[in-house]
Order: structure tokens, then C-alpha cells, then sequence
DNA sequence: AATGAATGAGTTTTCATTCAT
DNA sequence: AATGAATGAAAACTCATTCAT
């Protein structure tokens, strides 16, 4: 006899999670208060706790769905992609977009998921293994067309990429300046796949 | 006529500073109390606020002497490169030799330094851009003596390589595994100058 | 749907304002804690910011209630007055009532409200605003019906009287007597209706 | 062997006295810290703790160092006046000017004097009784030269005229309008001595 | 005599979480 | 199922007073 028709309750939930979306975003997770929350839910504050174990695990389901969206956004571009740098251009592209779109949010993420204790073997952990295994794929793939060098180690490429991401990302984050996501993207997808380096015989693209 | 020894009253200063590097290193900012760094620095909560401000003054002060120290050490390295790769990866292996060392201080600068409403003008901001510029000038001299290719825009190999190296370090601090930190400068080093791309005519270094 | 009642709520407030009013007379305002107020309200600390915004709106509220249970009992008092001199006495003999009865609370009164910097535009200057027309009616009145001479300015009565009062119930408000409120109030009547001086050629009532 | 000259003792005294009426005039005895006073006087903390007992006593001291003072003036004043009213315009008038003159002193004198625990017994208490025995010889003399009435109550008087003082200075004090202190003056002697009641037979003043 | 470093109790206020209704 | 009243532990910060120097 459940007092509440399955319907009713997944909106519950998913409005709960929309209003912590919301709040965490705009005030950072400490300083956000439950109280806040839910009357943005427009909930009391008890039944937040029926719906999730305390407000760590709300912050963590927020971060979960944001991250799971953006991977399965990323993931559709870079399919589209024909050979190696035409994937890597959308998957930085796709990412800087996320960036931009969603700031407060990655805001979120970067400054609270990593502080979290219990990071390791978290949902988040996994999706972050999955998000890693997209580029690893695009360099695995453009090794095996000749593309790229083969000696060259696919976490470095993971690292320097995201890397370079998260940081020209946070000038904007901070907003000091607009983001300009195409020269970026094209800059970043450049030096990667073309280096430094003056060549003496090959004209650079 | 001062009723303790200015020696004495620099001690006081370095043992707070030191024990509130400690304790907002293990724990983070907002977690961190003043009356555990007190303890920390076998002194009373209230001595704390003779010498600091408040406690994000502290928390200031603990970053700021952190940063100076790892700037002198990195820009002296630096120095003793004779050509641009050389001066390069100087620069990346002493910034990973930092990570490793201090994990804990630079995963507590990295989620508050930017939090901070009041970064912009402040001690942290300023050292953040002379850090930024030991890069720039090692990027204009690389083209200025023909090493590197004249249109690269150096605040771009800047953001890729110091987000490379804080995204690397952070599997590092996150605990899953130890940083090869020879293999790892090298690999960037030699990925940023020479691309990931085949060359048809010419051998890599 | 509260999970309370509406009572028991006015229940609680009640008895935290009424536990103020006990604390904050007893040990004046900057003395007395909001943890000591808890207690003597039998309820925890963090319930009284439920009710109350902080510890100033708190005094406010006691302030505000107790003025205004004594005005209403002095307007009650004064509209049985037949003609200016028994209207003036009413008032003389009611305030000092209320002195006497509340001797803590007027002296919380007069230390306290006249220091706040958000006095001008309160709730409580209203109130001090409808008591002194109160006097300043009684005034017009008599003046209106040939009782009092004609060029009195009422705001010069008002001052007198009213610091009268509260001048000689200082006294009593610092123990050294108790005070004839019948003597004193009848005193006040007589030297404000016809003065000091002797008169030649008119007997005095 | 003295290790401080008398003058010396005297003037620091002085000098700590001065710079606590200035700052306790301005913020009040609880904003007010020795801290605050200390560096006012131009001298550390410790060394006010050799010259009077404790925060309180400091206060006291001010206190009654300006209440000497201002009866000192007075009385001047009202030795000169001739007759009833002229003395008992004196007494008015000086007092005002007190009151306009150093309205922070009297501010402080009046919201921190009162409260003070041990006010029965101290100095103050002494000083007050001085200064309303001058108004009590004021009425005195005047009744018997048959200036006034003899049923008079001189403490009447004192509680009506100190009273309204203090209550229309109050005005003054929190700054809503300056006040003409000869024509207040005036009207309260006036109706002091000739009362509120029409006279048939006899013209006023 | 004079200093000012050092203390530590005490303050108001916030907030995640629980549980009677 | 849903509420929101109630809790109480914690936090940052202040300041009168003491005492080693």
C-alpha cells in the first residue's frame, strides 16, 4: 500500500535535486543550507532527508547527474568525429561549451568533488574513469591509423588536454574574461597535434 | 621597550603559521578551527588574533609564504637551463617536485585560493602572475632565438601546460598512485615542442 | 499543516518574551546572555532565533509589549477624567503606577531605548509618540475650555511633567524609599495648575 | 625612593583620565575598550591597571571628575542670582549649558551612572545630594523671604525641575534639535513659579 | 616604573539533523 | 507521507585583566 504513487515521488526527487542544482550552484555547497533548499523546492526540510541520507549525499546525487549529462553530450559529438583531430577538436570544443554553459556548476564540481573524502570508488570516480576513456579512445584510434606517434603515452595526452581545460577555464570561471571556445579549442587541438617546434621542411596546417 | 624579545615574538609568529599550515593543509579552510590551530600551536585561541587578522588572514598568510618559497626554488632552477627546452622542463619537473612534496598544500590552494572573493589584487594574485611570467619569458625567448614557431600565443602553452601539471598531479594528491615525475616532465616537455603528429621528413629528438 | 499548534506556538514565544522580559530586567541588556534567556525560558538557545531575529529584536519586543500594555491602561484611566486637572492627575498617578509595579522594566526602558541608533523610525518611538499626545490633548483640552492659559506651550508641560515622574521615580527605581504615589501625583497636579508662587487677592483650592 | 616624580604620577593620571572621557564619551562605557583608552593616553594597557582598580573605577573617576566640575559652576552661578527667581533661573540656565556643552558626558553620565550596582554609597551618590541641595535652599530661602508658598515640597520641586531637564535635554542630546536653552529656561521658571492656571484678579508676568 | 604579550572565558549566531505531530 | 519545531554543538572573534620581562 504505498502511500505515494511512484510518479509523485520520482518528481519529489527530482525536484529536490533541481533546487540543490540551483542553490549549490549559486552559493557553493557550505554556504548553501538545507533550509535554502528546500523551500526552493518548495518542500519542507524534513523530507529532504526521506529522499536522500544528508547533505553530502544531495551534493554528491547533484554533481552525478551533471557530470553523467555532459559525458553522454560529449559523447555524441565525438562520434561524429572522422579521423583523429576532427575528435579531438570536438571533444575540447565540448567541453569548453559545458564549461561555459554550465559555470556555476563546474565551479562546484572542481572545488568540491575533489575535497570529498570519500572520492575514491564513488559514482563520481566512475564516471570520471569513463570520461577519461573517451580521449584515450580518440588517441588509442589515431595510433592505430597513423596518425599519431605511437610511442606517446594517452594519459599524458589526457592530462595536458584536461588539464589545459580546467585551467584556461577558470580565468573565465573567475570572470575575468569571456571565452573565446572555437579559437581556444582550434589552438589547443593545434599545439597537441603539431607541437612547438619550428619544422624545417613541412608547412604546419 | 617591547615586553618580549622580537626573536621570541617571530617565533610566536612562525609556530602559529606553521601549525595552521598543518591543520588547514590536513583539513581544508572551513573545516580547520581557530581553536585547533591554537592548540596545534600551543598558544590561546586569542594570540591567534594578535598576530593575523582573522582567520582568513591566516589562511592568507600560509599560502602566500607557501607560494614565495616555491616560486624562489622554481625560478632558480629555471635559471641554470641554457636553451628552451632545457629551461622547459626545468620548469615543469620542479613543479611537479612541488606537488609531490607538498600535496596537501597545494590541494588546500587550489580549492580555496580561487574560492576567494578577494583574490583579485591580492598578495596570492600577484605571485600567481610573476609565476605566470617565469613561463612567458621562457616561451618569448624560444622564439626570440628561432626555437619556437613565432605565432604561438604563450598565455595558451601556459594555461595547457600548468593545467597539464595540476590535472597530473591531482590522481597523485587524490592518493591512487605515485608520480614518475623524470617521465612525466619529459613526456610534456616533449609533447609541447614537438607535437603528437607524424613527420614525414624529419626524425624527432 | 504545521506540526505544531498555532498555541503552542504562541505558547513558546510567549514564554521566551516572558523569560526576556525577567532576564533582560534583572541583569540589563548587554549583561544578560541569550544562552541565560534560554534557560529561564526552558528552551534551547538556537528555538529563540526562530522566533526572534536576534538579541536586539528581542529586547525590542519586550520593550514594545510592555509599553504598550501601559499605555492602554493610562488611556483608560485619563478618558474618565471629567476636566483638565483630574485628566492630569490620572496620568500623573498612572504612570507612577507603572513605575512602581515594573520598576526593572522602566529602568531597562530608559537605559536602553534612548541608546539604540535605530530608535528614530521603531516601533517603540511610535509608541512614545502616541503617549506624549496623550498629555498634549489633556493640554489643548484645558486650554479649549479656559482651564489653562492660553499661550502654555503643551511640548514645555510635557517635559516637565514627564520628567518629573520619571526624575522622582528614580529614586525608587534605586531603592532608597518607597514612594506615595497618591502624595506625589497629587503634588505634581497642584504645582503645574497653579504654581509656586503666593498669590495676593486668590485663594488656592 | 620614589621612582617616579609626583608631578609625573599626576600627569599621568590626568592624561589617562582625559583620554578615557574622550573615548567613553564617544562609544560608551561597553564599545569602549582599554585597548582604545591606552592608546588614547598614549601609554600600554598595564600601566592603567597601576592607576585605578578596574574598567568600572575608570569610569567612575570620569564620572565624577565632570559632575565636581559642573556643580563647581553652578553654584557660582546661582550665588549671584538676588532673589527666588532669579537663582532658581540660574540654576536652570547653567544646567542646560551643561548639558549643551558636553552633551557625550552627560549621555554617558545618564545611561551608565544609574546602572551601576554600587551606585548607593559611592562617590556619585554624594555629589548628587550636593547638587539637589542647592535647588533646596533655592526653595527654602524662597519661602522664607515669602516668595513662596510655605506647603511647598521642596523635593517636588527638585524632582519636577531636574526632571524636566534632563527629559527635554534628552531631545537635544539625541540630536533631533538644537535647544534655545534662554527661552526654555525662562518657560519653566515661569511655570515653575506661576503655575498653568488662569488667573482672575491678577495679571502675570 | 612601564610594557604589551598572553590568556581564556564568554558572546551571539548558524545549521544539519531528528522526531513528535 | 509530510511537516517544521526543536535541538545543541560548534564556530569566529573580543577584551578585561595579569604578569614576566
Amino acid at each position: 500500500m504505498p502511500a505515494i504513487s511512484p510518479q509523485r515521488m520520482r518528481d519529489r526527487y527530482d525536484g529536490i535535486l533541481n533546487a540543490a542544482t540551483r542553490v549549490f550552484s549559486s552559493k557553493g555547497y557550505v554556504t548553501a543550507s538545507i533550509t535554502e533548499i528546500a523551500q526552493a523546492a518548495d518542500v519542507s526540510d524534513g523530507l529532504i532527508y526521506k529522499y536522500f541520507e544528508n547533505k553530502r549525499d544531495l551534493l554528491e546525487q547533484v554533481l552525478t547527474r551533471f557530470y553523467e549529462r555532459s559525458i553522454a553530450g560529449i559523447e555524441a559529438k565525438v562520434a561524429k568525429g572522422k579521423n583523429f583531430e576532427e575528435r579531438l577538436y570536438a571533444l575540447v570544443s565540448e567541453h569548453l561549451h559545458v564549461f561555459i554553459e554550465d559555470i556555476d556548476l563546474c565551479r562546484l564540481f572542481i572545488s568540491e568533488v575533489r575535497t570529498a573524502s570519500d572520492y575514491r570508488g564513488s559514482a563520481i570516480q566512475l564516471l570520471n574513469r569513463r570520461y577519461t576513456q573517451i580521449l584515450i579512445k580518440i588517441v588509442d584510434a589515431g595510433i592505430a591509423e597513423g596518425e599519431i606517434l605511437p610511442d606517446v603515452d594517452p594519459r599524458l595526452v589526457r592530462d595536458m588536454l584536461f588539464g589545459a581545460i580546467e585551467h584556461s577555464s577558470w580565468r573565465h570561471v573567475n570572470g575575468s574574461k569571456p571565452l573565446d571556445v572555437e579559437r581556444m579549442a582550434r589552438g589547443m587541438t593545434d599545439v597537441l597535434v603539431n607541437g612547438l617546434a619550428v619544422r624545417r621542411r613541412r608547412a604546419r596546417a
